[in-house]
DNA sequence: AAAAATATGTAGACCGATCTATTAAGGAGC
DNA sequence: GCTCCTTAATAGATCGGTCTACATATTTTT
């Protein structure tokens, strides 16, 4: 693959990103994702011949592997858990305010459009969750309850940044931060 | 309104409410809402004259209602928090999937969907969520930190039926119901 | 090194299907 | 007779997807 066609390959993968994580799956039409990224509806199928799907896909993997890299990140740079908790919840809240209520967790939208039925795309949003609640159990290592913990903690995250995109505030997530440590104890 | 009118207004309201929860606002075609409800047109158009918005509003804004009731009953019959807190887990857990994955937060979906522009679709999310966590505000009376309590409390249900849904699998719910108790302590 | 051949990527017209919404006409029940 | 409600045809826009022609690199051949 040549720099140009990497360029324009990527230049779709970030224009749908963003059009998903602010709609969900249905209401990210191919049009829109061609006028975004700039490129025709024909280099579109040339780097996604299988379509919407795979390329919605390919998006989705991408978006939760950059999420997944950032709670790496934040985990090896916090003294306890605790901490990077808050780490994270402050994280996502910046990147929640500063899109104007628009990227909140980018899996969601899709994970719960496509729950319904058991098709490639559910599996690519169960997948990165497992892959989030992996890196959340790594750093619980050695605590007894470390695998409800860490779906626990996940769970906390998504609702709280769920709650705070619904109302368009950072008070949900304010609130649930004040509320870790009482887990972790 | 007549008899037959108002019926096939419920009709129309249950259809929409089913098809939005499975797949959200911008994949529930009012198409599928005519064969799904068995109504023609233009009877849509007749008890909804605002169109698509009106009817998904409408839609939330009742099933919001019938998990707030839920809700209440299941405070009314619970001797302590956890134990309700825990019982709304069950009745939500049994409700998912039952429904085959199909049936988590009525709200959630369209509220992802819609927080990136604040219209009444998104407001009315917004609502619904206020309603419920005045519902588990009331059931904390009494205990400090019981605003934050509450949206945690609120954050840990919807994190774990969307990672739920997401996982078509009750094991977000029962890993977290274990977790309550640390949370309420 | 020049030219021919092949692979890679771009460009946009076009297709049938489906979308939300409107309309005009007729039937049902008080 | 009059309101309430249903019926179905239709409009215009947009949907995901296909197709052919063209441009630009890259490699092969001479």
């Amino acid at each position: 693959m040549g720099q140009k066609g990497t360029e324009t390959r990527i230049r779709i993968l970030n224009a749908t990103q963003e059009l998903v994580e602010t709609g969900g799956y249905a209401s990210a039409g191919l049009n829109q994702v061609i006028a975004a990224s700039g490129a025709p509806r024909g280099s579109l199928y040339f780097h996604f011949p299988e379509g919407k799907d795979q390329l919605v896909g390919e998006s989705i993997r991408r978006a939760g592997q950059a999420i997944g890299s950032a709670f790496e990140d934040l985990a090896e740079s916090s003294a306890s858990v605790a901490e990077f908790v808050e780490a994270v919840l402050r994280h996502l809240g910046d990147r929640l305010e500063e899109s104007g209520w628009r990227k909140g967790c980018p899996v969601a939208t899709v994970a719960l459009e496509m729950a319904g039925a058991s098709n490639p795309l559910q599996q690519a949003c169960s997948d990165v969750y497992t892959s989030w609640t992996a890196v959340l159990r790594a750093r619980l290592e050695g605590r007894q309850d470390a695998d409800d913990l860490a779906i626990a903690i996940l769970a906390l995250i998504e609702g709280a940044l769920l709650l705070a995109k619904a109302h368009r505030s950072r008070e949900p997530l304010d609130r649930v931060t004040g509320q870790v440590a009482a887990l972790l104890r």
